[in-house]
DNA sequence: CTTGACCTTGACGCTGCGTCAACCCCGCAC
DNA sequence: GTGCGGGGTTGACGCAGCGTCAAGGTCAAG
């Protein structure tokens, strides 16, 4: 008769691993002796070792007791089975390793590459580090509510960095977070604002692009999170009302004034 | 302002996940409504969606805080040490693989090679299953406590099966087991027992492995094993104790009669 | 007023033990 | 006898990342 830790010893595994098993049921309580103390006998350090074995090959415990009294036709049955399992996990890691690859540039967190490749022009055309991280943001939201859409969208926006005056666009805003409420610059902005969308509307570009943007709930949200990044777009926004269009993350022709008052 | 389903809608994670991360501290508690409701706005929807990015690339929860506002650099340090780790998970995934195909024959649990052959050969002998089973797990027991002793043994062992008699003592062995304790078919098997031992002790085999087996409680312990398995064992080691034999496990010269008292 | 869909907190479950905590038991040196 | 060190005992939390009830308050709609 045997203390616990000298069947452990034997078998290699730890007391607390044993008394786990007892704990599942995979190994029975054992008698104990005047005070309290398990006993174990030659058998007990057999079983052991045998779920030891097995436990050590990535059975889960819930399935060791199966294994152990099983006809080998079941028994290689279980094993294939477990195998497959552990082949799933395998490919389960190896897709996190490959994500995780992807995420080696700071930027391409949760963006698709044409994004990122946007957002890396825009840096190097000189806009700022904090417009940049906004600009990420809301692409972000877009990406995540429109994942199919954004290479159309982002082409047409890829587009219009050919346009100097979107990049010019880019930098006044810059200044005006910078100086805060400026408006003579605002108007300058508003006015720059309606020209290229005036534009874009002419080309159909505007139209095409909102008609998928179907979710008025989902605009709003984005726009309130311009808003609170940015007082002055809200200043911009009215300015742009007056000018006769209408939002800002997606940005429409308004209805014209009184056409339902 | 969003609730926490609609949050959880836009960054394709549960509500459970969401205040999950509240729990631990991933994302800040938002504000609550009037009816104790969490109201959610843009930038909580940008961070979980950035959360769930690492997350899903296998990034432990734990350090997705530090990664989310990590310098390019400290970042992608972070992003090899987690690589190297998901590396290491899979190659013990691996490693579980190998073994438990090693497991798909049935006696091989436990068991290095050599005896796994040397249990195939005393069945191919016609010795019973229950007594192959008793074989097996002695020699369980033996590969557990002197592992790297097995292959010499193994030899000695596989060698004795080239003596009839060896696969003779087998089945007296087995019948014995079956029919009970009888006396005459007792003798007939100590006697066979202890002219084998003889012979090997003769050869200097007995000395030779015995000098290794130095754990007398070790022995002990395997002896109740068989004793418990089948009663004819403790009859047996008494007729070889009148033979000039002592132990069962280990069998040796025992000390002459009156040596010490 | 009643649904039904959402919201809230609280707590257990899963996997396989590691790691205290608090308390007995045993043999041995003093 | 007594103290000490090295056993043993049960009980319970911790880890990772949520899933899944449970029990009840809220809200918009019919």
């Amino acid at each position: 008769m045997i203390t616990i830790s000298q069947l452990a010893a034997y078998a290699g595994v730890t007391v607390r691993a044993v008394r786990h098993y007892h704990h599942v049921g995979l190994m029975p309580e054992p008698a104990r002796d005047g005070s309290g103390y398990r006993t174990y006998g030659a058998g007990d350090v057999v079983r052991l070792i045998r779920i030891r074995t097995l436990a050590e090959a990535g059975v889960p415990l819930g399935r060791v007791q199966a294994l152990l009294d099983a006809t080998p036709a079941v028994f290689s049955d279980a094993v294939a089975q477990i195998d497959a399992e552990l082949r799933t996990r395998i490919r389960e890691l190896k897709e996190h390793r490959r994500r995780i690859a992807r995420l080696a540039d700071g930027d391409s967190l949760a963006l698709p590459p044409e994004v990122v490749g946007y957002l890396d022009r825009l840096r190097a055309s000189g806009v700022s580090q904090a417009m940049v991280e906004g600009e990420r943001d809301g692409w972000i939201l877009m990406a995540a509510r429109w994942p199919e859409r954004i290479p159309e969208l982002m082409a047409d926006k890829t587009a219009q960095l050919d346009d100097p005056r979107t990049v010019l666009l880019y930098r006044l805003l810059d200044e005006l977070v910078e100086v805060g409420l400026d408006e003579e610059r605002l108007g300058a902005v508003a006015d720059l604002l309606a020209e290229m969308a005036q534009q874009s509307a002419e080309r159909g570009d505007l139209d095409r692009q909102n008609e998928e943007l179907s979710d008025d709930a989902f605009i709003g949200l984005m726009d309130s999170y311009a808003f609170e990044a940015h007082p002055v777009v809200k200043r911009l926004q009215e300015l742009l009302a007056e000018r006769g269009w209408t939002g800002w993350s997606r940005i429409r022709r308004a209805p014209g004034p009184g056409q339902r008052a």
